[in-house]
DNA sequence: AGAATAGATTATAAGAATTACAAATAAAGA
DNA sequence: TCTTTATTTGTAATTCTTATAATCTATTCT
């Protein structure tokens, strides 16, 4: 199933004039199989074995790229670093205000807002960002101990 | 009606231990008056003629007082600045991809999303964040131009 | 009112995340 | 295979934000 979306992922690219590379590859594929939301780092990190000579700028570089074509969101968290969460279905992040865990969260896309906003804006809507924040339930437990 | 809301942003602060400083008070007025989301920069500039002396320190740490106080909400843009904006009503921005402009967009607040979430993940929900992308009227003219 | 206490500001320096740049390298089509 | 052009690399620089310590100011207690 992973490799199936990564699959797609690659000819999205293909279709436009993005070459693809190892790297490339290779960090697409760590976002497909990872279910963490990974930093910039963190890709950097997991694929320092594999490409030792890899740049951070490489990591960086490519992430815009992947958003770019559409196919990689990232989120962003003010003073820490941004994570990146590739396109896959439609759904939004529930997010621990304590510890900072992800939790995905499957919800039909919020189309009507998007059209009532293009009405009231005119602005020419593309795409929207919801996420949903408060205390997971071990962060709750620990808090009440 | 500025004033208002600002006199209870003032209230809000005296209600728990936090002293009412003239730079505070400064920094909530311009929140309060621009309608512009400002960055801390933008703070800071704006009040360098009245506040020769303050520190940049002092805008960042007073943000994040309000921000616990839960007045003021920041918006974060991965690589770029956070933006403040005044808790005032419910309403959420749109946001163009090209030149960046924010517009507030008044709408109902997903309080059902909230429910589901809470029941999905076992999360104590507290708080979202709805952002809508898209091409503003003047960029859409611009670039069919 | 005057002294003590706790909170706030300032200035500076440090930290972290991200990008710019130029040279070297590698992918894709002819 | 050769050429063109995108991509990677390594490093330096930039920008945003926070830590720190000293100074200052508001509030509280006597």
């Amino acid at each position: 199933m992973a490799s199936a979306s990564l699959q797609e992922a690659v000819s999205v690219l293909k279709s436009t004039n993005v070459r693809m590379t190892p790297q490339r590859h290779a960090i697409l594929e760590f976002l497909h199989s990872s279910m963490s939301h990974p930093t910039a780092d963190d890709i950097y990190k997991s694929l320092e074995e594999r490409f030792p000579n890899m740049s951070v700028a490489t990591v960086y570089n490519n992430l815009r790229v992947f958003k770019d074509a559409g196919i990689v969101k990232e989120l962003t968290y003010g003073d820490s670093s941004s994570r990146f969460d590739c396109v896959t279905s439609d759904h939004y992040h529930v997010i621990c205000n304590d510890c900072g865990k992800i939790v995905d969260f499957h919800y039909p896309g919020l189309d009507e807002v998007e059209t009532l906003a293009e009405h009231v804006t005119g602005f020419e809507i593309e795409d929207h960002r919801l996420e949903i924040y408060g205390t997971c339930p071990e962060c709750t437990k620990m808090s009440k101990q």
